[in-house]
DNA sequence: TGAATAATGGCCT
DNA sequence: AGGCCATTATTCA
């Protein structure tokens, strides 16, 4: 069982949105993607901003599946170069063809 | 198809 | 209260 969860069930440092966020990312299954807008609304958030600020403040880090949000082109939308940002970018690409994904390319 | 801009909603300091 | 954001949609060429 992923302690992660139970990192973010204990997490008090994060507000109840960013838990939710996580809960939700840590809720979609493996071969599936979900887009900001998606994870916001499945929590009842109307901005996809604030799961992406979420997301980039994630102090879960790479522990989250993170990977599996996508912009709504099917993109892979943003991510920044940053140590994390490398990793998960390398975990995308494993996650592509682990879900059979053709990779969209506009 | 690609790029740029506008609008939007919520979070952080 | 102000600024920020890993977005999204729309518009123009």
């Amino acid at each position: 069982m992923s302690d992660i969860r139970h990192r973010v069930l204990t997490a008090t440092h994060i507000t109840e949105f960013q838990r939710r966020v996580y809960l939700e990312l840590l809720r979609v299954p493996r071969g599936k993607t979900v887009t900001y807008g998606e994870l916001a609304r499945r929590i009842g958030c109307r901005s996809a901003q604030a799961v992406g600020q979420a997301l980039k403040r994630n102090p879960f880090a790479p522990e989250v599946p993170c990977h599996r949000v996508i912009a709504s082109d099917g993109t892979l939308g943003g991510f920044h170069s940053q140590r994390t940002g490398e990793m998960i970018e390398k975990k995308r690409a494993l996650l592509k063809e682990e879900m059979g994904l053709p990779l969209q390319k506009k």
